[in-house]
DNA sequence: AATTTTTTTTAGACAAGTCTAAAAAAAATA
DNA sequence: TATTTTTTTTAGACTTGTCTAAAAAAAATT
């Protein structure tokens, strides 16, 4: 139950992780390929390792998913990852685009107390730098009820809580504009024709595409 | 000049860079097998791929030594490895003898932002838990002049500065026998026959052998 | 249903780092 | 100086993770 994974595999596990949050069913080999920046052929072959450690459900030509095992796993190293990122912009003075590749490197670090005693020096932070929750010790977190902001209508408000892309050139946009987590909004207008928005965001108004606004999480309405 | 060195080659340059620095001649392909915990024969494959990228001097049967680039790479690991030890047990309450193995991973982390805003938020510490000078941004740092404890006479007097031997057992001795790093000290008596020493250690009294006598550095008198 | 296209797997190769066993060189001893 | 012992290197093999090219299976089109 206890192996000592290599940062390949473990990124392999992230990876069909997140792609599994999203379709909700089996992960094709050529997803995470692309998501890896690997071929497919690689994939297949990690794959099948992974499955003799009964970390993932693999039958061929039919997709992969987590077993029990390697979905704790998967959510133990994203745990490491957002913790770390926190760190490194509330005490290092990163800002929220340069973190990631550096968070990639230390969510492989190997110490249960390690991580535990981050978490208790950030004070048991529950979400990142891009609004992304932050799995607890036990793995649990808040599956948070969002909505994309493309989808509010006309005269909704609401607060913006995450950045689906959190790619640096998207987050320095965001930073350009001066559009921050948890900034109050209220759509305004929408464009019929390109579903471009105008809102306030705080006390400014500003127009974004469609594209930016589907890459912003917002919270959802009860 | 700037190469994307793997773990395992970085941990090669440290290994080479303090056999060194206690001989300060070319260091043998057995020593560094020991130190490493791996097979000469290894060493000797690694030692021509860190030569042909002119890391380290070698001429076969001749023993190893780091060249200019080689060094930088060692002393730049090393100030990662010091760093990440003040910050654990600064900020996230490990003991001095549970660092290391972490450091050991911390150490490969890539990242320039990320060890100089370390080395300013921890305020540029000049040495690690177990006494070890820390090199600065540059590189440089204080060669300490520094004696063995058991090289001095009765009737000494001097201050604990540094650890020889940071092994995990070593460590808990000194804590269970409360010697700590700056701890004032006096030599009151010698044992003739074993070397041991009879010692005020700031308000204590204690005799200690000469094996842990000759662990532990003291200030060196002028 | 037959054919074409796309996806996935297999086969075989390679680089990094390691090992054991054997050969070669150096050092120590007689 | 000759012989023995120790150290170091080479040869060949193995593991991990990767790749390209080809084969097989599945999905999409006609
Ligand atoms: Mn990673
Ligand atoms: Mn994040
Ligand atoms: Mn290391
Ligand atoms: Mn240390």
């Amino acid at each position: 139950m206890k192996f000592d994974l290599s940062q390949t595999e473990e990124n392999y596990l992230k990876a069909i992780y997140s792609l599994f949050v999203v379709s909700n069913k089996a992960v094709s080999t050529n997803k995470i390929a692309e998501k890896l920046a690997t071929k497919a052929s690689s994939v297949t072959d990690m794959v099948k390792k992974l499955s003799e450690k009964e970390l993932v459900n693999y039958v061929k030509y039919q997709g992969v998913s987590l077993t029990e095992n390697g979905r704790e796993i998967a959510i133990h190293v994203i745990r490491k990852h957002r913790l770390w990122e926190v760190f490194l912009v509330r005490h290092l003075g990163f800002q929220w685009d340069e973190v990631h590749e550096v968070a990639e490197q230390l969510e492989h670090v190997k110490s249960v107390k390690l991580t535990n005693s981050l978490d208790a020096f950030l004070d048991f932070p529950r979400y990142d730098p891009h609004g992304d929750p932050i799995p607890d010790k036990e793995g649990n977190f808040a599956k948070r009820d969002v909505a994309v902001l493309s989808s509010l209508k006309i005269g909704q408000e609401s607060k913006i809580v995450g950045i689906k892309d959190s790619s640096s050139e998207f987050l320095k946009y965001l930073d350009k504009v001066e559009i921050k987590l948890g900034a109050a909004i209220k759509v305004l207008h929408k464009e019929s024709f390109d579903n471009s928005m105008m809102l306030w965001i705080d006390k400014k108004q500003i127009s974004i595409s469609q594209q930016i606004a589907s890459n912003l999480y917002v919270k959802q309405q009860d």
